[in-house]
RNA sequence: GGAGAGAUGGCUGAGUGGUCGAAAGCGGCACCCUGCUAAGGUGUUAUACCCUUCCCGGGUAUCGAGGGUUCGAAUCCCUCUCUCUCCGCCA
């Protein structure tokens, strides 16, 4: 969530971001002020009756304490409308605030300024292109190519669990356990801390992280034990530094974190979900950074180029997208896509999103930390995926097949498999 | 899964209805003392929110969480969560 402050201070300018991000309607922030007046009334009224309530049942303490029952049956006399009084004012308080932090949730963050206004995805700015994008007659799509060499199993996956979650098999399974250890190595050379999170969270997890209530449907549940399946690492990793303050000296904090994430992906259908491109449950290493505001976008940089190096060392191409206003989402300023190329498909396949989220998730989430002053302050994070596995399958089982039928290792991966050159 | 014990500030740990946001110790920070080191002295040291806002300051809430009793709850009652010990089971 925002800063309350920068909602009263500069309503226009909020209202505009929302605008740029797609929001037709901008009315919750007038409606929030107005919330936020109402409550700060309520509370004041409530805490000075109490307060006069706490004085009065001191004076009774001590005038009892003396033997002087009757003066404080007096007083006692007089706090009978006064509790009923707080009661009510209490009962206003609270529903006031439960509106006041709904309305707050309904306002998503506002893009950084170097981010550029758009409305759909054709007003992302492609800045980067890596590597060759021709695609071989010859090449085979990854489902061909791996129902040929059997390394692939769909069908059994919808028998044992259901469409959407494939079993791997030799040569791919032994490549995707290696590609997870090349980036968790990867990561850890460049500084992160490696992590293994719980693959189930609670509900003030899945709230911490803003998956609830708005995004519910993404998620599956085990209703009996009220868990989540995480969508993502990064719901157990942000939430690992909930409600706890930093010490400025302690920044930034940097982790990597392997974990497969669940998704239902419901209403996705046609040719996007063919092969590897979208699952229920897939695999993913994921970049989670803690780090003071005034670094937050160098930290985005760095967090890119940390992923983009992976991509890089394994030969595949890419390109970089800078995500406009429209299609960045809710809780981020500022965003960049990667994409892979996919020769089998001829298309591009989205194997990491990197952002800044500024301060809205460790507000929500009470992450803060003490600065050089001593002062306590919202810190920023950010996440990234260092890199999403299937798509990365797909582009290797693509790109690296050989016109015999068989893949070659890529060349980063080769200690992975004991200096093997091919997989069969 | 069964039985019992427990949950207090950064940590240890007192506190069983009244001036307790909470003793004491440790740790942290600041200053003083000290030729250095070691030791010592004084003070300070939770978080959220509201008001004020240059600073200072004032108020409210919080002793695992939520509810209740009471003029008044860390303390009494109820529900939940978690931790520990023993038994059972088990990778």
């Amino acid at each position: 969530m925002l800063d309350i402050q920068l909602i009263k201070n500069e309503p226009d300018f909020v209202k505009q971001a929302m605008l740029n991000k797609g929001e037709k309607d901008t009315s919750v922030v007038d409606l929030l002020i107005e919330t936020d007046r109402k409550w700060r009334e309520m509370v004041q009224r409530a805490d000075q009756l109490r307060s006069q309530s706490n004085s009065m049942a001191k004076d009774i303490g001590k005038l009892m304490g003396q033997g002087k029952k009757d003066e404080a049956q007096k007083i006692i006399e007089q706090t009978g409308a006064m509790k009923a009084e707080i009661k009510q004012l209490e009962e206003a308080e609270k529903e006031l605030s439960a509106e006041r932090t709904s309305l707050l949730l309904r306002i998503p963050n506002v893009p950084h300024e170097s981010v550029p206004v758009g409305h759909t995805e054709e007003d992302n700015q492609t800045v980067f292109t890596h590597g060759d994008t021709s695609a071989p007659e010859w090449l085979k799509p990854h489902w061909d190519f791996c129902a040929e060499k059997g390394w692939i199993d769909f069908e059994r996956g919808v028998k044992v669990s259901g469409a959407g979650f494939p079993f791997y098999l030799g040569g791919a399974a032994r490549l995707q356990r290696a590609l997870i250890n090349y980036f968790i190595d990867t990561a850890i050379g460049k500084g992160y801390t490696e992590l293994q999170a719980p693959y189930m969270v609670n509900e003030d997890s899945a709230r911490g992280t803003g998956q609830i209530p708005d995004k519910e449907d993404m998620m599956y549940t085990v209703p009996r034990d009220q868990f989540f399946l995480i969508p993502t690492a990064e719901v157990p990793v942000t939430n690992f530094h909930r409600n706890e303050i930093f010490e400025h000296s302690e920044l930034p904090v940097q982790y990597v974190c392997y974990t497969p994430c669940w998704r239902r992906e419901a209403g996705s259908y046609g040719k996007d979900v063919r092969g590897l491109n979208r699952l229920h449950q897939f695999d993913k290493v994921e970049l989670v950074k803690f780090v003071k505001p005034s670094e937050s976008y160098n930290a985005l940089e760095q967090l890119r180029e940390d992923a983009e190096y992976l991509l890089k060392e394994l030969g595949i191409s890419y390109r970089r997208l800078l995500m406009c206003t429209g299609d960045m989402g809710f809780t981020q300023t500022k965003k960049y896509d990667l994409e892979a190329w996919s020769p089998g498909q001829k298309r591009w396949l989205e194997v990491s999103s990197c952002s800044n989220f500024e301060g809205f998730q460790a507000r929500r989430m009470m992450v803060r930390f003490r600065d050089e002053n001593g002062k306590i302050e919202t810190l920023h994070t950010l996440n990234g995926s260092g890199l999403a596995l299937p798509r990365v399958m797909a582009t290797i089982l693509e790109q690296y097949q050989t016109p015999e039928g068989r893949l070659t290792v890529p060349e980063v991966l080769k200690p992975y498999f004991g200096g093997v050159s091919y997989l069969d």
